[in-house]
DNA sequence: TATGCGATTGCCT
DNA sequence: GGCAATCGCATAG
């Protein structure tokens, strides 16, 4: 249990007091060591909800707190926690994390996967160690078996560039991004890819 | 109704 | 390091 006020904030605001918090989703314990913060409509050029409401992201324009999952590439889905003051949208994309319970659940859904840190490095990994699929979408995340447990201290992070975001004006120049320095886990690729799209 | 592309990953060379 | 896989969503016509 949490106290919703808490993503009652500003994305990039909530992002890095998420860090070092706990994912719990059944048996298995994701400690989040990357985030990603996207704001709301006309905000975030790289948001989902930049363009308003539409049947995909209309979780984000609900309560804050609640899970917002995505389909993405025809193959991955992805996992982000609902986070908006009143009246707005937005959202914190869960990119990596280190699976500190129930390892042996997450590491046969991960199938391919050999070693602890390449578990739930990536956003698409993480929701395959976890269990979370595109029906959990919408989950409120105070409590039930899919919880979060929020830190109870803050830990050191750093920020930089958004990852797999479009450049040129599209929010991929603000350090919207942020990670616990030095964790394995951490999203290692990317750091600024050239994609040529405008 | 038709078309292009994505908040990625894993396998190829 | 480079590229294919794969499909729902958003935009254009």
């Amino acid at each position: 249990m949490f106290d919703r006020s808490f993503f009652a904030r500003t994305a990039v605001e909530v992002a890095p007091e998420l860090l070092g918090a706990h994912l719990v989703s059944g048996e298995v314990v994701l400690r989040i060591t990357e985030v990603e913060a996207y704001l709301g409509v006309g905000e975030d050029p790289g948001s989902h909800s930049f363009r308003g409401r539409t049947n995909r992201n209309q979780v984000m324009f609900g309560e804050p707190g609640h899970l917002y999952t995505y389909f993405t590439y025809g193959m991955h889905v992805c996992a982000n926690v609902v986070c908006s003051p009143a009246g707005t949208s937005g959202g914190i994309l869960l990119r990596a994390g280190e699976i500190v319970a129930g390892r042996d659940i997450a590491s046969a859904r991960r199938h391919t996967s050999r070693t602890s840190a390449d578990l739930a490095r990536g956003p698409a990994r993480l929701t395959v160690a976890l269990g979370i699929t595109l029906a959990d979408g919408g989950t409120d995340l105070s409590s039930g078996p899919l919880r979060l447990e929020l830190a109870t201290e803050a830990s050191g992070f750093e920020s930089g560039p958004r990852t797999g975001v479009s450049g040129d004006g599209g929010g991929a120049d603000y350090p919207w991004r942020f990670w616990i320095p030095g964790d394995p886990t951490v999203s290692p690729y990317k750091a600024h890819a050239p994609k040529k799209r405008a």
